[in-house]
DNA sequence: CTTTCAATAT
DNA sequence: GATATTGAAA
């Protein structure tokens, strides 16, 4: 069996291989369209005809179009398209019984997400796909979307705004957990898809752990306010864990942070040192329970505007992994500084253009990625290429969708996250770098700030009734 | 049964 | 290496 499925693997990169050849031989899209189209009996389309100039709207017409819609309004709602995709797979190789694999399977899901609580697969459940890249998805604008996610080489489980899903995804290996059912030993290569957190899943994630409190947002009551049907508890217990994680990553860099900047401050301040008769410092607390805003290295600038340009969401959208609570609006970026600011949101060479996200054409077929103006050509709305960088660029990837996302004010959202960071030190950014000169006197000021002639300390100083400057500490 | 955590897979 | 899944323990 697992020969069989290696071989069934192979078969299947080839048959993608060849489809793209066909259809996409040139051009940067290829990549995006190289999807396996099936017909309504889950036969994989040839389409060696136009696409060759690799206009992304038109793979999306032409998926659009197929008779897969057929198909997946046949299986069901929310597209079980992997189901589809894996059986045609077979279909092709094995010549097996496609339709009976489908409903042998679907009604696997069915049984499973029936029994408990958990939805794995179950009503109007997300299937799994164990094709590469087979896309189905159902009719409506906004499956241009859900394509163009999937397409874009992300697997998994995408997310509509009705918390429908649909899913395209690589192939996954013959092994699965416990053994078969109904499929017997046929379906007993049967694994999970693999969820693809989109920002839009992450944000409601999010949302629903704003709303749950983070110490009261269990996995089964996330699902619940999620209302994504494709997920499984399991699937959200997996994304919380690794939440969590991050929330204490970032409250241990935090506490790290303000120890440091406490020591710098207290050690080597002045005016630290000697205002106050007790010894210890002014200090405006840094943490406090419910306000852990960050304020590590200001002389890292943050480089994307730290005011969002029209008012927040009731309930503030996370825009970090951490602290869902806590608008980290003005600081998310100085928590990771390392991050490169999100060059996908620039695009010097155009290639973002080329992405898939942002090359729907007008009109933009999804409300949530796209802007209701149209975008400056620094402005690309869309994604990192590479689906599985969402975590790496996280902060800059959350804090351009979470604004963009506002029903309040969606371009200003891509504004502010597309301007060149560098024009936008708003007041509270030099604030942050005043105040971090002030701490650390005798650090370099950050770059742009020119530092203080002697004379002019000195005379500072003295006007201050200073007359004995104490000897540098560096 | 649900949640959490660690191991494992991709 | 990062991220998701799986399975066992609590």
């Amino acid at each position: 069996m697992a020969m069989d499925m290696a071989r069934l693997d192979d078969h299947l990169d080839t048959i993608v291989a060849q489809q793209d050849e066909h259809q996409h031989g040139q051009g940067e899209f290829s990549q995006h369209c190289d999807v396996a189209f099936l017909d309504s009996r889950g036969e994989v389309q040839d389409e060696s005809g136009g696409n060759g100039a690799g206009e992304f709207s038109e793979c999306l017409d032409f998926v659009t179009e197929g008779d897969v819609l057929d198909f997946d309004a046949a299986v069901g709602e929310c597209g079980e398209s992997g189901i589809s995709g894996e059986g045609a797979g077979r279909e092709e190789d094995e010549g097996r019984d496609l339709e009976n694999l489908e409903l042998e399977e679907f009604g696997e899901l069915l049984e499973e997400g029936g029994g408990g609580g958990e939805r794995e697969g179950g009503s109007g459940g997300c299937g799994v796909s164990e094709v590469n890249s087979v896309l189905v998805n159902e009719v409506g604008e906004e499956e241009a979307l859900l394509l163009a996610e999937a397409a874009k080489g992300g697997d998994g489980v995408s997310v509509s705004d009705s918390g429908e899903c649909s899913s395209g995804e690589r192939k996954e290996s013959s092994q699965g957990k416990g053994g078969g059912k109904a499929g017997g030993a046929a379906t007993g290569v049967k694994k999970k898809a693999k969820v693809d957190w989109t920002p839009e899943l992450h944000r409601r994630f999010v949302h629903a752990v704003e709303q749950l409190g983070v110490e009261k947002a269990f996995p089964s009551r996330i699902l619940e306010l999620m209302g994504v049907q494709c997920l499984t508890r399991h699937n959200i217990a997996s994304h919380l864990q690794k939440y969590r994680s991050h929330r204490r990553h970032l409250a241990a860099r935090e506490a790290e942070a303000a120890s440091w900047t406490h020591r710098r401050t207290f050690t080597h301040a002045p005016w630290a040192r000697t205002s106050r008769r007790d010894g210890l410092p002014y200090l405006v607390p840094l943490h406090s329970a419910h306000t852990p805003h960050i304020q590590p290295r200001p002389s890292m600038m943050p480089t994307l505007q730290p005011q969002p340009l029209h008012p927040q969401p009731l309930t503030t959208p996370l825009k970090v992994w951490g602290y869902p609570t806590v608008d980290h609006s003005n600081v998310h970026m100085w928590q990771q500084p390392q991050v490169a600011p999100p060059s996908f949101w620039q695009a010097p060479d155009g290639s973002y253009w080329q992405h898939p996200a942002a090359s729907y054409g007008a009109p933009y077929p999804h409300p949530m990625r796209v802007p209701t103006i149209a975008p400056s050509p620094m402005v690309a709305p869309g994604f990192p290429d590479d689906s599985m960088s969402y975590y790496s660029d996280f902060d800059a990837m959350y804090l351009c969708n979470q604004t963009y996302d506002s029903d309040i004010g969606r371009a200003a959202g891509v504004a502010a996250c597309s301007k060149p960071p560098e024009t936008h030190l708003s007041k509270e950014v030099l604030d942050a770098a005043i105040g971090e000169a002030l701490a650390n006197p005798w650090t370099p000021p950050p770059l742009g700030l020119k530092p203080p002639s002697m004379e002019g300390v000195i005379a500072e100083l003295q006007r201050q009734g200073i007359n004995t400057v104490p000897p540098s500490t560096c």
